[in-house]
DNA sequence: CTAAAAACCGACAGGCAATCGGTTTTTATA
DNA sequence: TATAAAAACCGATTGCCTGTCGGTTTTTAG
């Protein structure tokens, strides 16, 4: 699944804004992008149909609110992108990691390292 | 930067081959999926543009060769996805990482941190 | 020098995002 | 309930990218 430069837009904007309608957002993103309303209406019934959003009508109008959170999406987006390249049983992210762990500075690798143990404390925990 | 089926089938191809040329390559993947030569040629010529391969005249044809290997591909596939959504300053990987960690497996977590841990050693060392 | 091999150029198809104009449907209200 | 305004829906166009080659030019070897 590709994603254009306002889909992307889009997605930000909703995962900080509360539901809003096409209108909403054209406020917003189509008035400064020079987007027509209809442009704005395109782009969410995409994302709609991608899955990445979900709507429900509010009395006159759909309104759409993120259905995906940022870091589900980029968990599907890299698996999408990575998933012809690794084998069965093999992370993306770790291969992907021994061929970048070089260009982490320290404190990376210490980000890295504490976040692999809040993982395990939380499986510890459940 | 988007990869198509073609290019990725011919980027397996030389990772596990010695360099080839373009008749080489066809003799493999053109073959057995129909495509002329001059398929495999251009498909080569994107790949060597998009810098994934490299390539020396060998005598009479270019000679080509990937030009990064599987993992640093992986690695920039996963930047490019993600760089939209990742901060200014947030690695992207580390981003990722937060975002699939509970993807991982316990043997998988284990393997990343003898990643990093080998990575430490290393910089101790040097 | 010449024939064959390879590179190079240009074109077209197919897919997808962006973009809207115009039409249909819905909704609220006079 | 008839109707106007609002919103959804449809279809078309553009632009970009991959796949696909035919045909022409350049290179190379004999």
């Amino acid at each position: 699944m590709q994603l254009g430069e306002l889909e992307k837009q889009v997605l930000h904007y909703l995962w900080n804004a509360a539901e809003s309608d096409a209108k909403q957002v054209h406020a917003v993103l189509g008035q400064s992008r020079g987007n027509s309303l209809n442009t704005i209406q395109s782009t969410l019934d995409r994302l709609f149909k991608k899955g990445l959003l979900g709507r429900t009508k509010q009395g006159h109008a759909y309104c759409y609110r993120a259905k995906v959170d940022r870091e589900a999406l980029i968990a599907k987006l890299i698996t999408n992108v990575t998933s012809d390249f690794v084998a069965d049983g093999e992370h993306s992210l770790i291969a992907a990691f021994s061929s970048a762990s070089a260009n982490l500075d320290d404190a990376q690798l210490d980000q890295l390292q504490k976040l692999i143990e809040a993982q395990r404390k939380l499986r510890r925990g459940s």
